[in-house]
RNA sequence: CGGAGUGUAGCUCAGCCUGGUAGAGCACUGUGUUCGGGACGCAGGGGCCGGAGGUUCGAAUCCUCUCACUCCGACCA
């Protein structure tokens, strides 16, 4: 927040002073324990190792601190619902075609993603690692791409004239990666991933996020000593996208692709459904019934690997490139749905192309050199935020997942100034403030109400006077337009999550 | 990359055809009345009319070039 970074001026927190409940102020203390001063330099933040993620600064969430306000009108570059939504609720900025800036609430959405993206891949064992943007020539002409990817990639020459391209995806990187640290069919298998900014030189980049130029993606690559491995790695990547997206809100509904020249089955599109989706999809419903979070499956074992995934692909699931009448036939009439859909994710295995072509082996059990078997496995974390937007939304504004969104509640406070509404609104924000955001402005009400709306929070906690005097606030469920009334003291229990 | 368009205030746009020193609504500032679904009055601030060159006494307006952005198509997560 501004006043806190005013910090860095040798400025003092000026509402620290002023706070006025302790929780806040036990907040303010350990948050302005963070500022470190630097004779000559004065203050400045302290900002943790991880991905530029700053320690979170407190009282950030003020609407009538936020960095931009919302706009009512439509911006005239957009064209689809998801980007102005994404413009009018300030999540970013277009900077250059297919460029955007990400703003406060954006970030947050993208960062809620990632790190559900983040737990999930986790969890089958995956390392999280962080490859750089710019990649040098060389390692794309040693698998021979540099020469057939064509004008998509951005290339740069740095004062070296050496040559250097802004990555559109990693597969070189990591396969050398891979090869300068593993030598032996006993350090396999190895997952890794990252999650990082990527750059497509699209030739029309449109529909805001969607088919931006620059975007985020989380991408892991494995590496495995047999084809038997690299399915059950292909397979339990399979269960963790099921498990990620499920997590995020979305039906993303796993679609068989092409595989090219490899071959086989194994090679899944994610798409979530939404009117405006890219591709027509065609799909058994039995897939919207499906939990995969209590999906019980050993995925140390083969066989139990074999069996959930015998049973996710026993469902109908085709995008209009490789719909199958015949198939499809013998979906049940009943069970049959066909819509439209984005493209969000993409697993895919393809063996041995990159190390035999970069000459990357391993040595196995028998003393011999061999060639790991590879996947890559793809989730568009910023394409994320507008295709959740797209599939999520009504005439007022975006409805985020719980799972998602920039902020649990807003609290609207309908007559700021007023003691009683002030009160009240200041207690429910300082005891979970990472989480809320307050409408404190001067606005009518009518305005607060539109801008939580277009915002998309799950939740409004509307706190008027009459309300307010009488110790009760109104929850209204941004999803269903249910509203309830309940007492001051259950409001932030009642909204919490399940 | 082919085709079509648009650049004027933070946003949405008018003015351009028929040259004469820049407008509206929203937003912003001050003020008063309002105050549970995008209020109203009064008073303000804000624009090298995308950039460069040309024609002209005079260019937002006409001409040339350039840059940027958007749409349709081909292409793609």
């Amino acid at each position: 927040m501004t006043r806190t970074i005013g910090a860095h001026r040798g400025a003092c927190h000026p509402a620290a002073a002023s706070c006025a409940f302790t929780l806040a102020c036990a907040l303010r203390r350990r948050v302005l324990r963070c500022q470190r001063y630097r004779p000559g330099a004065g203050w400045f933040t302290c900002w943790s190792r991880s991905f530029s993620y700053p320690l979170l600064l407190d009282d950030n969430m003020r609407l009538s601190r936020a960095f931009l306000a919302t706009l009512k009108e439509n911006p005239a570059e957009a064209q689809i619902v998801s980007h102005r939504l994404m413009l009018r609720a300030g999540l970013v900025r277009q900077t250059a075609a297919g460029i955007y800036a990400w703003l406060p609430a954006g970030l947050r959405v993208l960062r809620n993603i990632s790190q559900i993206v983040r737990e999930e891949q986790d969890a089958l064992g995956a390392q999280e690692v962080l490859m750089p943007t710019l990649q040098p020539a060389d390692l794309w002409k040693r698998s021979g791409r540099y020469d057939a990817y064509g004008p998509e990639m951005l290339r740069i020459r740095d004062r070296h004239e050496r040559d250097l391209l802004y990555g559109p995806t990693n597969e070189e990187m990591i396969t050398d990666l891979f090869s300068q640290a593993v030598k032996s069919y006993r350090e396999l298998p190895q997952v890794l991933y990252h999650i990082q900014w990527k750059f497509r030189d699209e030739v029309r980049p449109r529909f805001g996020v969607m088919r931006g130029r620059e975007f985020l993606m989380k991408d892991a690559y494995s590496f495995d000593a047999s084809y038997d491995d690299a399915v059950a790695t292909y397979r339990r990547m399979m269960l963790a996208y099921l498990r990620t997206f499920q997590r995020l809100g979305v039906k993303a509904i796993p679609m068989v692709a092409d595989t090219g020249p490899i071959g086989g089955d194994l090679s899944h599109e994610f798409l979530i459904l939404a009117p405006t989706g890219e591709s027509g999809v065609f799909f058994d419903a039995g897939f919207e019934e499906q939990d995969w979070l209590a999906e019980q499956v050993d995925t140390d074992d083969h066989a139990s690997l074999g069996r959930f995934f015998e049973r996710m692909t026993s469902f109908y699931a085709a995008t209009d490139e490789k719909h199958d009448e015949a198939a499809w036939d013998h979906v049940p009439a009943d069970r049959r749905r066909e819509g439209r859909g984005i493209e969000v994710g993409h697993i895919f295995y393809f063996g041995r192309k990159y190390t035999e072509s970069m000459g990357v082996s391993v040595t196995g059990p028998d003393g011999e050199a061999f060639h790991p078997e590879m996947g890559s496995y793809g989730i568009g974390v910023s394409r994320l935020v507008g295709a959740i937007i797209e599939a999520s939304h009504d005439d007022n504004g975006i409805i985020w997942p719980d799972e998602v969104a920039p902020y649990r509640a807003a609290i609207l406070n309908l007559k700021a100034g007023d003691a009683a509404c002030d009160s009240v609104c200041e207690a429910l924000y300082a005891s979970d403030p990472d989480n809320l955001l307050y409408d404190d402005r001067g606005e009518r009400a009518g305005v607060k109400f539109a801008d939580a709306d277009l915002m998309g929070h799950p939740w409004q906690i509307i706190v008027g006077p009459r309300g307010a005097a009488a110790g009760t606030v109104e929850l209204k469920r941004r999803s269903t337009g249910e509203r309830i009334e309940v007492p001051v003291a259950d409001a932030l229990a009642r909204i919490a999550k399940a």
